[in-house]
DNA sequence: TCCTATTAGGAATGCTTGTTCCGTAAATAT
DNA sequence: ATATTTACGGAACAAGCATTCCTAATAGGA
């Protein structure tokens, strides 16, 4: 019938992601959309609506994404401490190559989750419940063969275990030390 | 010689922290500002340079103040544990008071450093490293004391302590049940 | 091949933003 | 008491914002 689409709609997702991370929402013009995602406003506008919608899908599917993500790194290997420690020691890496740029969308949101919609406030905490439910297995899953020890339980250890996560990241982005983020790795390995 | 201010330049910038606390740098207008600090335009502009000035002075004094108070809470009793569970009790009922409201403008403003400005970068960590030396003092002298086990270091244990409070914080902005938020400060004190 | 639905591009719109400017009122120093 | 310096309030400004609309190009179905 007609023309089909002439651009890669989950590529410029994707490119929308890097954008709202490094900007946050309210710093990100249209224009700068434009200018990355290389459509014209009539196409963004047509496909998503608005800006607030395409930060929406920006974000439900970094959410999708990166929970995909952690459930598989949490599943490579029967050694969970060795893995989440793997995961720190990258996450530290990240940070100190690249400073205080880029972070996590999520972690962003949601300090400015008033200023956003309340169907933003959902996809946050969506995004950080499933985070929350990937550890959980994991956790339990060790528990049950003896990796890990079972002195707290599975889901205030994968809390806990979040919480510092996302407390390195802040941090991270507040210009701590590569040291200060392993001493808080390292203790909140000690846990399991 | 002239007029005198006829404001409490402090108070102003008490009320301008709660605006920016609460809709973010970029989310806050000028006007919004004028309404909430009730001073004028003019007024504003020559006290505070622009909207960044503004910001800066906020977001130093909201360092200090901060600061101040945690390090007189941390002072309060020789027993450091029962005074961190304290402050974690208080810290998740306001959370669950206010719902994903409130906050701290020195996570808030960590997550999107990049789109401020360098100088603005500075004194969030000025302000975060303000807040770790002062539980590095305080578990140093409870460790010597005997009231804080001698396993880990005292910064090590500044900063993972450090690193449990801003991820409660950030976690309870992202929409955290009571029991998470208290899964994640009975786990931080356990290491003490 | 022609028709038509739908794209892309970009000019145009109205609104909000941060900031400045000016006339007026007020307070202190002499 | 007066002069002078300054804060004040609000109107005014230019720039940037998100969004819409119109036109021309394009690709697929008949």
């Amino acid at each position: 019938m007609a023309r089909t689409k002439q651009f890669d709609q989950q590529a410029v997702v994707d490119k929308a992601i890097a954008v709202f991370t490094a900007k946050g929402y309210h710093g990100t013009s249209a224009q700068d959309l434009v200018d990355a995602l290389g459509l014209s406003r009539s196409s963004l506008y047509d496909t998503f609506d608005d800006k607030h919608g395409l930060f929406l899908r920006a974000l439900e599917h970094y959410g999708q994404q990166s929970a995909r993500a952690f459930r598989a790194l949490l599943a490579s290997s029967p050694d969970l401490p060795a893995v989440l420690r793997l995961f720190f020691d990258q996450l530290i890496q990240e940070n100190v190559a690249h400073g205080t740029q880029g972070g996590c969308l999520m972690a962003n949101s949601a300090t400015d989750v008033d200023a956003l919609s309340p169907a933003a406030g959902v996809l946050v905490q969506a995004g950080t419940q499933a985070i929350e439910e990937a550890l959980v297995e994991a956790i339990g899953r060790a528990q049950q063969t003896g990796t890990v020890q079972n002195q707290h339980g599975a889901r205030a250890l994968a809390r806990s275990l979040h919480a510092s996560i996302v407390g390195l990241r802040v941090m991270a982005k507040a210009g701590a030390s590569q040291e200060a983020l392993e001493d808080v790795a390292r203790l909140a390995l000690t846990l399991l």
